[in-house]
DNA sequence: TGTACATCAGTGAACGCGCGTTCACTGATGTAC
DNA sequence: TGTACATCAGTGAACGCGCGTTCACTGATGTAC
């Protein structure tokens, strides 16, 4: 028996109950889409009655804010352990890669349709951030491109006077430019992706992701 | 008084008040998101009673179907129209990123969170082919890239057997290659900037997407 | 032009449903002396 | 170790709500003779 125990039994009870009524949320998300989702119906497959629920979120809201913040701090965590083993950008893209496919709804979470009207608590964009710090460090830590002398465009430009979403960083621009687009493209054919859009269209998407990534690093 | 009058003054108005049903559901899906379309609503916002709009839709479901198509068809036009003035592949980008800025909620109703389960019809499916059909084109009449001799990548070899989706088009699999590659990195920079992944950044989207689609151009 | 009939838009009542949420309560678990 | 009390998880009834959808109906519009 473990002698620092800063947790009672009665806490180590509600924090397993909470763990399971998300997991059952995001069963309820994978099966009908965030919209769905129903404090009700987790109670009822949880073999509980409703107001049960209450004594562990204040309520729906609170309960899909957490979901949020638990999609964007576990795509954090795994962009952040992935550069800790060492990871190029490569192996950055391979991780987002995986972990999207790995839960498309949870993808759909953070980078889905925005609902009008909702804006993310501060603590929510603080993990976004770590995610792209991740990826700005990762660039600039590569050497310098070839298009990183003389033709830098407009958009370097701009990006030298607004540049203050990479903190205190003292990463080029060049960089800053690179992890946009880096963060960009692949977005861009996983959204396509996972929304189906390449569906019967009869290429691999995944060779698709992979030859992008390849244009992106290579000269 | 036109002798040509194909239309009873009946079906005008049907079409009609059609056309003005579907225009309140836009705005409803603007306002809140389209998981909150409500018939009811609509009705009361037109000064009708609920079961009025049975007589226009066969329910909620045809009426969002609908919405989806509509807004397919609206891109396809866009398209078609942009190429027939002559539009290259700059033109192009510049009629989608309008398109998707016109109505953002009708951009993430076709490029949004998909619902699980829900396939579209297959009618939309060609309207989708339609747009990719100008946008191959585009890519098919101009001149051959630098990176086109040569160094084809792994994606051209794949291509080059998983070319149904281009129909009969007799276009080289490097403008079939660069076809997706210009939707991809496009709708990159579009998602994320209408999910609203870029607020607070600082920078301006805009000349994202600009230096995106002349990289993408460039050599 | 006038009458008889068919078509069809729209109403109001009603259906069952599931939702989020509140409230007063029971009963079990943990704490203090 | 035993008793008295406080904490807290969970229940069941109840609230008002808006939803999609059906049905039998009224009344206006159009058509046929």
């Amino acid at each position: 028996m473990p002698e620092a125990r800063t947790s009672t039994p009665r806490e180590r009870y509600r924090t397993q109950v909470r763990a399971e009524i998300k997991e059952h949320a995001w069963e309820q998300i994978a099966t009908a889409g965030a919209s769905a989702l129903s404090l009700n119906a987790i109670a009822k497959r949880m073999g509980m009655s409703g107001p049960a629920l209450y004594r562990y979120f204040d309520g729906r809201d609170e309960l899909i804010t957490e979901l949020i913040r638990d999609a964007y701090r576990s795509q954090a965590d795994a962009f952040r352990a992935a550069a800790e083993a060492g990871a190029d950008l490569a192996g950055l893209a391979h991780t987002l890669r995986a972990w999207a496919l790995d839960d498309p709804q949870r993808y759909f979470l953070i980078f889905g349709t925005p609902v009008p009207g909702y804006r993310a608590p501060d603590d929510i964009t603080e993990i976004a951030a770590e995610t792209m710090a991740v990826i700005v460090d990762t660039c600039a830590a590569l050497p310098p491109g070839p298009a990183a002398d003389g033709a830098a465009g407009a958009f370097d430009a701009h990006l030298e006077t607004h540049r203050q979403w990479a903190g205190d960083r003292p990463a080029p621009s060049a960089a800053l430019r690179r992890a946009l687009s880096f963060w960009s493209r692949l977005h861009g054919v996983l959204s396509l992706e996972l929304a189906g859009q390449f569906t019967g269209m009869g290429f691999d998407p995944a060779l698709l992701y992979a030859a992008e990534l390849e244009d992106l690093l290579g000269p």
